[in-house]
DNA sequence: TAAAAAATGGCTGAAAACAGGGGTTTTTCA
DNA sequence: TGAAAAACCCCTGTTTTCAGCCATTTTTTA
């Protein structure tokens, strides 16, 4: 069967790479390639009644990431089946990605058969997380390390952010008006609820989320 | 002119990316594909007189990176190019590339064109770094952000690895079975060097050398 | 509108990190 | 082979983080 997709990435090389591979796909149409999210959203507003068949994305990306995308797109276009692609595997996200009825997630690790195999499967009407996806989320599950999908408040992701751009707590008290004890709070919260030991932890948890860098 | 490259990336699927961009082109060779920069120096030992024109690599990669892979090629092989691509652009990595001699740079956000054009100039002997790349420095070399090119050693870079890994001082000291004095000695040198604050800045140090996560 | 969640503030004490100084021994390489 | 770089070690402070408890007020939401 032909099918119609659309290709989001930021980096545009790895998108290039992406267009390369389903050009030489006989039976596919590349509809449109996009550098984030927001791309698509305008494209799929301006092309209402145009036929889309897949959405193959990056998870994070400046602007609108994946996520809010695939939000969207499940809202508005629930017809339009979504793949989503990344660079880490962690469990957080694959629940992140479960909740939001993500159709297929693959890691930038994963072969082009393995993308081609999973666009295919996704398209009839299957979910596709792939073998190495599925070990992932199932050690985090056994680990009882994927509790409740962590969710932080915005004033939680204030507080990260700073912590990761190396501010001390008085700092970050002074920064933000409040007491030194309500950040050794938030500190404290943060470690506990992102199951991690020390700044180090933090600073990485604050990357993935894209608070800093 | 005919050529032969190698294409180094630890992402399988932006490896199977470039590789779709070189097969389709008439005259260029990909003599292997690898993951990391070990595979390529052992497939220059075990086939020391195949002529090598130029290696595409990933700059942060598991267990050897692209500057390392770089540097053996400059001593072993002078006569192959080296083109590296980034995610990243900062002055201080482009300013260690040059340093290292390296005959090209390209950020992931190039386009096909951009690369094949990059390829086709480095194979003509010129250097090529991007219009946006030279800007990139420029900005650093102007804000004075530059400084002296920062090399860390073997041991700094396993010191640093296990500090963004979330361990103490004493339990690296008892992993590395050193005296807890000569961790604190390589975290003091580290700040230092790095020119960051305190363990977030090493943690994102560490994180864009690709030493962890 | 009552309950839950978020935001705020507090204390103590121990452990770790950080700043700044001082070294010696081993390896590398010009 | 001799200097430079890397790897190693130690001490004294001060500051910051972290773990363990607690609490009140505001906002959200069921």
């Amino acid at each position: 069967m032909n099918y119609n997709l659309i290709l989001v990435d930021d980096h545009k090389m790895f998108l290039d790479g992406l267009w390369n591979i389903f050009k030489n796909e006989a039976n596919c149409t590349v509809l449109q390639t996009a550098h984030n999210g927001a791309q698509v959203i305008k494209y799929m507003e301006t092309n209402p009644n145009q036929a889309i068949d897949i959405v193959i994305s990056d998870i994070s990306m400046p602007t609108t990431d994946g996520i809010t995308l695939n939000k969207y797109i499940k809202k508005e276009r629930p017809e339009i089946k979504t793949l989503m692609v990344s660079m880490h595997t962690d469990a957080g996200m694959i629940d992140t990605l479960i909740k939001n009825n993500v159709d297929g997630y693959l890691s930038k690790n994963a072969t082009q058969t393995e993308l081609l195999e999973a666009v295919k499967t996704i398209l009839k009407g299957e979910k596709y997380f792939s073998q190495s996806v599925q070990q992932a989320y199932m050690k985090g599950v056994l680990e009882k390390k994927t509790e409740t999908t962590i969710t932080l408040t915005k004033r939680e992701k204030e507080v990260l952010r700073l912590i990761a751009e190396e501010y001390t707590t008085q700092e970050i008290a002074d920064e933000l008006f409040l007491s030194k004890h309500t950040i050794e709070s938030y500190r404290k919260n943060l470690i506990a609820k992102l199951n991690v030991k020390n700044l180090a932890g933090l600073t990485k948890y604050a990357i993935k989320l894209g608070l800093v860098e």
